[in-house]
DNA sequence: AAAGAAATTCGGCAAATGTAGAATATAATT
DNA sequence: AATTATATTCTACATTTGCCGAATTTCTTT
């Protein structure tokens, strides 16, 4: 399955929704959202109604409410995603990748620490 | 300096410019483009409009041609965008987002082995 | 059953992005 | 100097994205 790149808005709400487990109500995700980050209920309706278009999510209704139930799974379109941005920006070169954000102060000492770990486990 | 997020038709322009030294004329830039992405010319002047309005690239004229030179250094937008990227997927986890891509396919054994040298060598 | 409260759906707008044709400028040829 | 070729600049348009207010639906409370 070959999934859309979501823009910015969107995905923030379905890093939302995927870190729930099952489904949310429009003020349950409005909850969750950054206390910097206010949008009005419509706005939120709205990235939502998108989502569903794109097929990420499914609506049902309960009562007056909606519930949103995200059917596209975040391990897979992180995974996607996660290439295709390693292609663009480095050729596909994790060392690349992880090169630049050290030098750039993306990660500490103990992530790489995390990371080494990792690599020696698999 | 912190530098805006570049659409995706801009960057491409712009990894072509990054990637050759000194300066490249429309044509130039053109002829680096991928077989299969054909754009007119005028489009492709166009985004080169747009990455100087942004100030990504200084135009310089020579005769008829315009010559586009980079100033925005690749190294230091990479090193934003992919920690502004990172954190946005991963919640700045480099683990998640090398497990990720170790799970979709979107390492090999020698990309990881590399990537160890790399910490390694730190 | 009416009135009130709360949620969703509609419609819409501004800015950004992808893409080009028409108009214009400028160099090269004849 | 005219004509032709080629490059750039302008203008424009469709889509997508970010955001909301007005209208409408649907539950709750009187």
């Amino acid at each position: 399955m070959e999934y859309k790149t979501l823009p910015n808005s969107e995905l923030e709400l379905m890093m939302i929704l995927w870190n729930a487990d099952g489904s949310m109500t429009r003020m349950e995700i409005e909850e969750k959202l950054p206390k910097r980050r206010t949008l009005s209920k419509t706005t939120i309706l709205s990235f939502l109604s998108r989502l569903e278009e794109k097929g990420f999510v499914r609506v049902e209704k309960e009562g007056r409410n909606n519930r949103y139930l995200p059917i596209v799974k975040k391990q897979d379109y992180l995974e996607q995603e996660s290439g295709s941005i390693l292609k663009r920006l480095y050729g596909s070169s994790v060392k690349r990748f992880v090169a630049s954000l050290y030098d750039g102060d993306g990660i500490s000492r103990d992530e790489i620490e995390e990371l080494k770990d990792y690599l020696n486990s698999l």
